[in-house]
DNA sequence: CGTTATTGCCC
DNA sequence: GTACGGGCAATAACGT
């Protein structure tokens, strides 16, 4: 569409109730302008625009008017809206009192179509638009052009951050067009794609927008005081361990560069987390001689190897700075969480026992000094600056409401991702995990498919002798095969290293990586030995190199593999080691996302069902989800009804080479004290 | 104030 | 002959 016809407004034929403009186009892109991302901490809407396939365009400042012409327009079901990010836009207009989860209007998304038209590359409208629709950037930069030409006077003249709203209203105008226009037109080439490709996976994931603010609206319940009370803790074990730090390697001589010249400062206070200058001048210091280099990682989307080649002080290279002793305390501390006095204890006794040079405390120190702060930053500060709704329990606790982003549309696989902050990475042993409790009156429940990535791999090797094993114990079951040893002569660590090298295999690792991975998780494996293993897993389960082989032949003959829901992988053939997991872990993804949709609808369903026979509507809610597993929120009076519905329609989605199981626990006080349904007395449950 | 590198948590 | 998948987020260091 050429841009003079563009600048040129159509007014409507017709005015409603309001003055405003009665739409004749069916299709209308809209899209809201704000004052910012986080509605939950006072970002809000400001103005829109629209424009429809025949033509018509608009921009509207908020208004109750021009709300209730939204709402007229959502009410209409002969009508489709196009937004670009829809959960965004859709979420803005629910903090207008817009009812965002019974709108008639059809809701389209082109982020959602571009993502599954192409899982790789940036998705944003202004690519796209270049991309798709050969479309200069034009209006498009402008705003955010003014933010940053202005901030600065802005902050000085008003004291805060300008944001959209302050920028010219004719500049916010023209870039909200150009947004809209594009919206459409990208609309028309990408939906008919996707019509051909992937119909039904689409309309799981545009529903599921839906699933996703009503979750994020709702948000999930923190015990601020706790997070507190932790941080404290964390800060006074910091200290101690700082000064420690201090004592033994200060002053500490350092060079450093500055504008490009050498430059030579003495400190008086160590930072543990400088790994690139600090920590090799404090190793060198004690006489710790470096051995271990960091390895190269891959840049952004299969580019160029970057980095790498200095000295490395993770895990993997400080244990094996100490004597096995100590390198024992630290992986002990480490898969049992625990607390800093103990470790403190075990690391001097260990020391004094086992006659060890006083220079072996440090590695330790800084691993615990890292943690920690890690904690601190990443955790608790989160959760005491980003809870809101904070109020005092009788109790005199202070608890509150965090709003955390999934984004359906982040992730190449079809993960969801999440993030402010991210729900999906709490730690599982340490403190943080205290701070999630459910709402008063409530119970969570965490509903996981069982090891639902293995049983994909299982359906896609169609391998029968793993099928038999894979609602007993898999990893089990592969030791048997690759040690050749019936059950009762497995060892533990047996087993442990069969289910490594069950991961191993499905992200496509090598001998090499899978002995430096097992040794990792205190397995010691050499390579010749993890490569023996991965020989003879072959040997035992052909049907995995079979199935591997033949998704590299589809990509090199379609360019693509597409998963059983029709989302495709476009790697470079490079890496088609890479397609198992994209396959295995895409296809739970996708199971996932229906379940989200298909238990979301029958509460929905249910509750006008129940709304009908004059009864009380149920609470209970989808709160949260973790890859593998949805989070539901429910009063105790309605889980004998509703958990064992929602384990059924997890269960029943689709059918595969294997069942896919769910397994329940339930959280009543704590997240870090979720349990086995039987262990609360849930004399109802029976496990699947 | 942006980018790159390192580290570490999750499934 | 090679190679572990997907995320988010914090800090440090350095140059503009």
């Amino acid at each position: 569409m050429p841009a003079t016809a563009m600048q040129r407004e159509r007014r409507a034929r017709t005015e409603d109730e309001d003055g405003l403009p009665v739409l004749r186009g069916k299709y209308i892109a809209l899209d809201v302008e704000t004052t910012g991302l986080d509605p939950y901490h006072g970002a809000r809407l400001f103005c829109w625009g629209y424009y429809t396939e025949e033509g018509e365009w608009g921009f509207m400042r908020k208004t109750d008017a021009n709300l209730r012409w939204v709402a007229r327009l959502f009410a209409d079901p002969s009508k489709t809206i196009i937004f670009h990010n829809a959960k965004f836009d859709l979420k803005m207009l629910s903090f207008e009192g817009i009812d965002v989860f019974n709108i008639l209007a059809r809701v389209e998304c082109t982020l959602i179509l571009s993502k599954l038209w192409n899982e790789n590359g940036q998705h944003n409208l202004r690519y796209l638009s270049i991309r798709y629709l050969n479309r200069d950037p034009g209006a498009k930069d402008e705003v955010e052009d003014w933010l940053k030409k202005h901030k600065r006077a802005f902050v000085k003249k008003h004291g805060r951050e300008p944001n959209f709203s302050d920028a010219p209203i004719h500049v916010v105008k023209r870039r909200c067009i150009w947004d809209v226009e594009s919206t459409l037109m990208l609309y028309a080439q990408l939906r008919p794609r996707i019509a051909q490709t992937c119909k039904e996976l689409y309309e799981t994931e545009r529903q599921l927008i839906f699933v996703v603010i009503d979750m994020e609206n709702h948000g999930v319940r923190v015990d601020v005081t706790r997070a507190k009370e932790l941080r404290a803790e964390a800060l006074d074990d910091l200290a101690q361990i700082q000064a420690d730090l201090n004592r033994i390697i200060c002053p500490l001589v350092i060079e450093r560069k500055k504008k490009g010249k050498g430059i030579t400062e003495t400190l008086e206070s160590f930072n543990a987390n400088s790994s690139s200058i600090q920590l090799p001048a404090a190793f060198k210091k004690v006489g710790i001689e470096l051995r271990y280099k960091t390895k190269p990682k891959k840049g952004r989307k299969g580019s160029a190897k970057t980095g790498g080649g200095n000295w490395s002080f993770d895990e993997y290279a400080m244990v094996r700075y100490v004597s096995k002793p100590l390198a024992s305390i630290i992986r002990d501390s480490g898969e049992e969480g625990w607390k800093t006095k103990r470790f403190y204890d075990e690391v001097k006794k260990t020391i004094k026992k086992h006659k060890l040079p006083a220079y072996e405390i440090l590695p330790p120190l800084i691993l615990k000094y890292r943690e920690l702060s890690k904690m601190v930053t990443t955790y608790y500060d989160h959760i005491i600056e980003n809870a809101v709704d904070v109020h005092k329990t009788p109790a005199g606790r202070d608890v509150g409401i965090l709003h955390c982003n999934f984004n359906q549309s982040e992730a190449m696989t079809g993960r969801f991702s999440a993030s402010h902050p991210n729900l999906q990475n709490i730690p599982r042993i340490l403190g943080p995990r205290e701070c999630f409790i459910p709402r008063v009156g409530r119970h969570n429940w965490h509903l996981d498919y069982a090891q639902v990535e293995m049983r994909m791999f299982c359906h896609f090797a169609q391998d029968k002798k793993m099928a038999a094993a894979i609602d007993k114990d898999i990893h089990l079951a592969v030791a048997c095969e690759i040690y050749e040893k019936d059950e009762a002569s497995i060892t533990k660590e047996q087993r442990k290293r069969a289910k490594g090298v069950n991961f191993g295999i499905i992200y496509g690792s090598g001998a090499a990586t899978m002995a430096e991975t097992l040794t990792k998780k205190g397995l010691h494996t050499s390579k010749l030995e993890a490569a023996t293993l991965v020989a003879s897993y072959h040997r035992k389960f052909p049907s995995v190199r079979r199935i591997t082989n033949e998704f590299k032949v589809r990509l090199h003959r379609d360019g693509y593999v597409a998963n059983p829901f029709g989302r495709r992988y476009h790697v470079p053939t490079q890496v088609g080691y890479k397609l198992l997991n994209y396959m295995c872990q895409g296809t739970s993804a996708d199971i996932m996302k229906k379940a989200m949709v298909e238990c979301w609808k029958w509460l929905r369903a249910e509750n006008r069902k129940r709304k009908k026979q004059g009864k009380r509507p149920l609470k209970t809610r989808i709160i949260k989800t973790i890859h593998d597993e949805i989070v539901f929120e429910t009063p105790p009076i309605e889980e004998r009804l509703v958990i064992p519905q929602m384990m059924k329609i997890m269960e029943d989605l689709d059918s595969f080479f294997v069942p896919i199981t769910v397994d329940a626990e339930v959280v009543t006080k704590r997240w870090s004290q979720k349990k086995k349904p039987q262990e609360v007395g849930c004399k109802w449950f029976k496990a699947s």
